[in-house]
RNA sequence: GGGUCCAUAGCUCAGCUGGAUAGAGCAUCGCCCUUCUAAGGCGAGGGUCAGAGGUUCGAAUCCUCUUGGGCCUACCA
């Protein structure tokens, strides 16, 4: 199997081939969808681009290069436009048999086949903290990535990469044993955690003790004291506990939790290998990395003067223990974009190391209050399970309004997953670089380019296919003669290029564009056009259609972790 | 100071590896449920793509500078 612009550059390729031989770079030909069907359904640039080389005009060129192309099973007709655009329309039969074997959901395609193993690293919080509206988008943006990956048969390993060895701890420890409420310990382990936190956040502010004792607690816990090692192994464990009741519900799975203790070992290691290799020195009592000035980085702080490790030391010893797990290809990283700098250091030093693996940070914006950031220090934060319960409620009381007579259950369920889409949605459909302005009535909307706009469409093609008794076994030709009708297959077709996109840019955004796209086209087609009172092939023709189009949403959805509804 | 990301409609944002007339949602105004789910559709108004240069047949997109912001700036992560 082929995407279409495949199969097109190929015709286009041996046209340009035979018109200037290798005159023309290969590289150059490309092909890409217009951006109105008017202007048929792919076009290419290559006579522009070439034009110079060839000293002829682009529209001459064009002329050149559509002699050599027949018209036949998959071009219907061609034309120059324009400055010397080529655009291509597909001969209707061809389109016909490729919508009857579009499979949305299925990628049949040999190309893109990447060696090895990619482990992402997402979601990511720091043990003993609840997690809060912040940690939504590394989560749900590495679930994402992770589920286009594996939608491309590439092989992908989740990895939650705990914060289960910084300061904190010490810190931790220190409130521990100072202030720690028993009973509310036992009611509620992380909320009593995270007073303590706060508190110590509070108290050395005014008490400069404090912070050398958490430092020591630190150090203690690190050389392996025994009470210190066995409260650390208790807030990791009640963490966890409470961290996956808010998986489940988001509907995110890690097959490793792997924290930065994880990596514990390995850390001397590549102490002892940056210092044999001559890449680390000591400076200031400390053991750094220090870069080529051109690389306008900070020296990397591989360990600290008092002995102790750091972020970018696990971080290290975290690619050469994956890259000893498996056969290693890329490592990707979800966090925010503060950590940048952070990133292109210990990527850097990796590469100083010959180590061979691919490291991609995919960066996000942070998420913030029109007015104000996000500070658990501040407390000024939104709980995510508070976020989550708010979202469901406020579509259980829409389904109410509109759906009255459904059963309770069904009710809601459908507020469950029409509520979390929304959460979903309103991150992965903006562009993950962007930051991203928390508003309630904005995030938790249900109207507009939403998911439950999407999910409205499913559930609207649903219960057409029903009432039509639609029967998908049937195999016969499509007749599309509407302008929007041929939009829509137009639109189909292009599904597969989209998702290979999305996975060379990490951008989960683009699929949410597609799909809203398509499913505003379904709308206007469904307001112009009665489906089940059309007959005959036309009937057969637009129900495949919208049977095909129900399922390219409820591919794309599943890809941004998003369910869907027979019924809403 | 150095680095980095950003600036697009009243608001929130797409579009950025250069392509044809810059899009969407919200908000405002008008219309469409005796018709397959109105969480919908159709239409209207709304833009110096921060500003100035440059590259190009072609620039919101690439380069330079300016202005205004966010973030980072070795012993936190």
């Amino acid at each position: 199997m082929k995407l279409i612009t495949d199969i097109v550059t190929d015709i286009l390729t041996k046209a340009v081939i035979e018109s200037f031989g290798d005159t023309i770079d290969k590289n150059e030909i490309a092909i890409q969808f217009t951006k109105d069907i008017n202007l048929g359904h792919l076009q290419t640039n290559i006579a522009l681009v070439s034009s110079k080389k060839l000293l002829k005009n682009p529209r001459e060129v064009a002329q050149l290069i559509i002699d050599n192309i027949s018209t036949g099973e998959v071009i219907e007709k061609l034309e120059i436009a324009g400055p010397g655009f080529i655009n291509f329309y597909l001969n209707p039969k061809f389109i016909s048999l490729y919508i009857n074997d579009f499979n949305p959901s299925s990628w049949t395609y040999d190309l893109d086949i990447e060696q090895g193993t990619t482990v992402i690293d997402y979601s990511s919080p720091n043990i003993a903290k609840r997690m809060h509206i912040a940690h939504l988008r590394s989560t749900i943006i590495g679930d994402s990535i992770k589920r286009v990956y594996k939608f491309l048969k590439r092989k992908v390993v989740a990895d939650n990469h705990l914060g289960d060895w910084g300061t904190q701890f010490g810190k931790l420890i220190v409130g521990y044993k100072r202030w720690l409420d028993k009973d509310a310990y036992n009611e509620n382990s992380l909320e009593e955690l995270e007073r303590i936190y706060v508190k110590f956040e509070q108290e050395s502010a005014n008490d400069e003790t404090l912070l050398p004792e958490a430092r020591a607690e630190l150090k203690k816990l690190q050389d392996g004291d025994e009470q210190n090692k066995a409260l650390w192994q208790d807030f990791i464990d009640t963490s966890i506990k409470e961290y996956n009741k808010l998986y489940k519900r988001l509907d995110v799975e890690f097959d490793t939790y792997w924290g930065e203790s994880y990596y514990f070992d390995s850390m001397p290691l590549v102490i002892d290998e940056l210092i044999s290799k001559n890449i680390a020195k000591e400076s200031q009592g400390a053991l750094i990395v220090e870069f080529d000035e051109s690389e306008n980085l900070h020296p990397c702080l591989i360990r600290k003067s008092d002995g102790a490790t750091l972020y970018a030391t696990s971080d290290l010893a975290c690619i050469k223990k994956k890259m000893e797990t498996y056969d290693l290809n890329k490592l990707i990283y979800v966090t925010d974009d503060r950590q940048s700098d952070h990133f292109k250091q210990f990527f850097r030093v990796s590469e100083m190391l010959d180590w061979n693996v691919n490291n991609i940070h995919v960066s996000f914006g942070l998420m913030k209050f029109a007015d104000a950031h996000f500070s658990s220090r501040k407390g000024n934060v939104i709980r995510l399970e508070t976020l989550l319960d708010e979202a469901e409620s406020r579509a259980l009381k829409i389904v109410e309004e509109k759906n009255p007579d459904l059963s309770t259950e069904e009710k809601k369920e459908i507020a469950r997953v029409v509520g979390i889409g929304a959460v979903k949605y309103s991150d992965l459909s903006q562009n993950r670089s962007s930051t991203f302005v928390f508003d309630w009535d904005k995030n938790l909307s249900f109207e507009g380019n939403t998911s439950p706009y999407l999910q409205y469409v499913y559930a609207r093609i649903q219960s057409i296919l029903r009432k039509a008794d639609f029967d998908n076994s049937i195999k016969q030709d499509l007749v599309f003669s509407t302008e929007i009708e041929n939009k829509l297959v137009l639109q189909l077709t292009k599904y597969h290029s989209i998702i290979l996109k999305t996975a060379e840019t990490c951008k989960p955004n683009i699929i949410a564009d597609y799909i809203y796209e398509l499913a505003q086209m379904f709308n206007t087609f469904y307001n112009a056009i009665n489906i089940i009172k059309s007959e005959g092939i036309e009937k057969h023709s637009r129900l495949v259609l919208i049977n095909k189009v129900a399922d390219t949403i409820k591919s794309g959805l599943d890809l941004l972790g998003i369910e869907v509804l027979d019924r809403m």
